[in-house]
DNA sequence: TCAAATGGC
């Protein structure tokens, strides 16, 4: 894919457009002959049409995440308007594909293909490739549970094994069984309703269809869930990586930079000329730091770029010939007997090492250099444990309510939690309010809360802040707490600078208010610059620039703003603002949270009152050094030590009357 | 007197 892209750049710029784009369909075609998968086309085909489910093992570099949905378009599979749909665990994935199928079926994105995500739908009435994120899917089920309008729904990357993906393999095996056993009776109904036509058109076409694509070791778990389902298995295209174990197993970091310096020295001597170029790459990095990573290095330079597992799925680095695999990866686990979640370093799986090592292939042949010896990779399990069984549970039970299924301990997980993080997460919407004393989805609320894009903590705390004068000011709120990294660490030369600006933000009453403040003045700043539409980001840039503010953090909180102010418009909520009544706002903010809250000791530590934790403020709260008596908080999760985060002070005055209620 | 994984609705 890469060697034809670059080509194309190299064209003479005085070849006619016409020509220019007949050349560039022509590499299209070429590109796409020489995929894998194409030679298959045909029995790919007449496998769909035999098995109604069917497991595809694809390696990298197939092609069937762009091919398949197209092979089964010209197959007739969306033939009646029907649509093919494509799940991807993450948005970019789904757009960036989305974006090249349209390209490669030559048709404007948003017509025939288009793609679905959060913040952004380019689908319409004729669209018949729907590439989406599989969280979206799942939300498609609340509106129509029997996803009448596919003929086919593809799960792609299902080895990753999100939260989501596991949910929406448990969802369609559900519909999938009712779309076939259900259409006699529905038909008949359909007769005498016209209103549901929209479901029952999707109950007279042949059964839905599901393929799940994975890129694992082997289909075995997948298709024992689906009772046997016929797994195929699709070569890849990947140029080959010589792996190197070390002799003795690696205990420090220490050794990896020794590696990079060996590597330098013995093993590249025709680019041992080249001095390092060290970068980092992480989520949180400001963007302008991102392009560096992504820039190709300059004259006698090498890049050693010291990467997250970001790189392992979600970003490719181009250009990537040596990898150096530590084998270890922070991962998060939730405990739910403390309520708590942990980040630690632990062993990577072997499916992870393979991602990892992967990345040294995929220009031409590299080498990976592990960082331990072979039988410890031997020792290694199969694949990283699903997320389902190491997460908070409350949100995925709370759209499993919403979905129907009253009895989460008989659902039919491909891997199953714990009964007490089941019980837990019961527990906890029960307290929100979201569920009744029989665990029954409390109307409205539980629907309500359902239908937010939240954790279901702020989703209530938009309902207590409906029945205030509050709105506004929790949609910003809510908003805020959702995204990580509102301010980052600046370069040394800038840090007393940060500092006092840092200092201007603080609120003394905590973070609450203080990222009330970041938005509302970026917000005014906007206003006061009256930018046009199209310059609206490029001003925002340049505020958070000024104020050592995260300006993607900053833009994607507006964008959950914007989406989560329409969804409780449409549920009938007046959005109204308190002003300068911080003490209303205030009040409905620990009416929300005062259920999390910690007290300072003797010693300066604090308690958690729910768990009896011993815990500490993190160090990027505005509170870290004021140590007020009482705090709620909405975070706490052990790194180092035990550590809160995104707090508020609690007035004494108000502890006198926490029975304080909205209602009243 | 100090933190910092990553996706998603």
């Amino acid at each position: 894919m890469t060697s034809t892209a670059q080509g194309e750049l190299k064209q003479n710029p005085k070849t006619p457009v016409a020509s220019r784009f007949s050349m560039r369909r022509q590499k299209i075609a070429e590109h796409r002959k020489s995929l894998p998968i194409a030679s298959v086309e045909k029995r790919l085909i007449e496998e769909v049409q035999k098995n109604d489910i069917l497991i595809i093992v694809g390696e990298t570099g197939s092609g069937k995440t762009t091919q398949l949905p197209q092979f089964l378009f010209n197959a007739g599979f969306c033939r009646g308007g029907k649509m093919v749909g494509i799940s991807q665990p993450s948005c970019i994935a789904a757009v960036t594909v989305a974006k090249r199928v349209a390209e490669e079926c030559d048709v404007q994105l948003g017509q025939r293909v288009g793609y679905s995500i959060m913040f952004d739908d380019t689908t319409c009435s004729s669209t018949s490739l729907k590439y989406m994120t599989d969280a979206l899917l799942l939300r498609e089920a609340l509106v129509d549970p029997l996803l009448s309008r596919y003929s086919v729904i593809i799960v792609d990357e299902a080895h990753e094994r999100t939260v989501h993906t596991d949910v929406l393999l448990a969802l369609l095996k559900k519909v999938q069984l009712d779309r076939s056993i259900g259409n006699k009776g529905l038909e008949v109904e359909a007769k005498t309703n016209d209103e549901i036509g929209g479901v029952l058109r999707g109950c007279q076409i042949s059964p839905l269809k599901l393929i799940i694509m994975s890129a694992s070791l082997d289909a075995r778990v997948f298709s024992e869930y689906y009772g046997g389902a016929k797994a195929l298995h699709v070569q890849g295209r990947q140029f080959t990586v010589d792996i190197l174990y070390t002799v003795h197993p690696v205990t420090d970091y220490a050794a990896l930079v020794i590696t990079i310096f060996q590597m330098r020295l013995n093993l590249l001597k025709d680019l041992s000329k080249r001095k390092i170029l060290p970068l980092a790459i992480f989520s949180a990095l400001p963007s302008d730091q991102l392009m560096r990573v992504f820039a190709p290095a300059p004259i006698g330079f090498r890049k050693v770029v010291l990467a997250t597992n970001i790189a392992e799925t979600s970003i490719t680095i181009p250009g990537i010939r040596y990898v150096v695999d530590p084998g270890r990866v922070k991962a998060r686990t939730y405990d739910p007997s403390k309520g708590m979640e942990t980040l630690d370093a632990v062993p990577t799986s072997k499916a992870q090492v393979l991602q990892r090592s992967g990345h040294a292939g995929r220009e031409g042949p590299g080498k990976c250099f592990r960082l331990y010896r072979q039988r410890e990779f031997e020792k290694l399990e199969d694949s990283t444990k699903p997320e389902i069984k190491r997460c908070n549970l409350s949100n995925v039970i709370l759209q499993l309510k919403a979905l129907g299924y009253d009895d989460i301990f008989g659902f039919d997980f491909i891997d199953k939690p714990s009964r007490s993080a089941i019980v837990k997460a019961l527990a906890e919407l029960h307290l929100l309010g979201a569920l009744t004393d029989d665990c029954k989805l409390e109307k409205p609320a539980g629907d309500q809360m359902a239908r937010l894009p939240l954790d279901p903590v702020y989703s209530r705390a938009l309902i207590l802040a409906n029945q205030s004068n509050c709105l506004e000011e929790m949609l910003i709120t809510v908003a805020m707490l959702s995204v990580e990294s509102i301010f980052y660490d600046p370069p040394r030369e800038k840090r007393e600078e940060a500092r006092t600006s840092r200092n201007h933000f603080a609120s003394v009453e905590g973070d609450h208010l203080t990222y009330l403040g970041v938005y509302r003045e970026s917000n005014e700043f906007l206003e006061a610059e009256n930018s046009e539409e199209a310059e609206v980001d490029q001003t925002l840039r340049k505020w958070c620039k000024d104020n050592f503010v995260n300006s993607r953090s900053l833009k994607h909180a507006r964008d959950i703003y914007r989406k989560i102010r329409g969804n409780v418009e449409q549920m009938g909520f007046n959005v109204s603002s308190c002003g300068n009544d911080m003490l209303e706002y205030r009040r409905c903010l620990a009416a929300s949270f005062f259920l999390i809250a910690a007290q300072r000791q003797m010693d300066g530590t604090y308690r958690a009152l729910e768990s009896g934790e011993i815990v500490h403020i993190h160090p990027t709260s505005v509170l870290f050094r004021s140590k007020p008596e009482c705090v709620f908080f909405n975070e706490l999760m052990q790194t180092s030590k035990k550590y809160i985060k995104n707090l508020t002070r609690i007035d004494p005055v108000w502890s006198a009357h926490h029975h304080y209620n909205t209602e009243e």
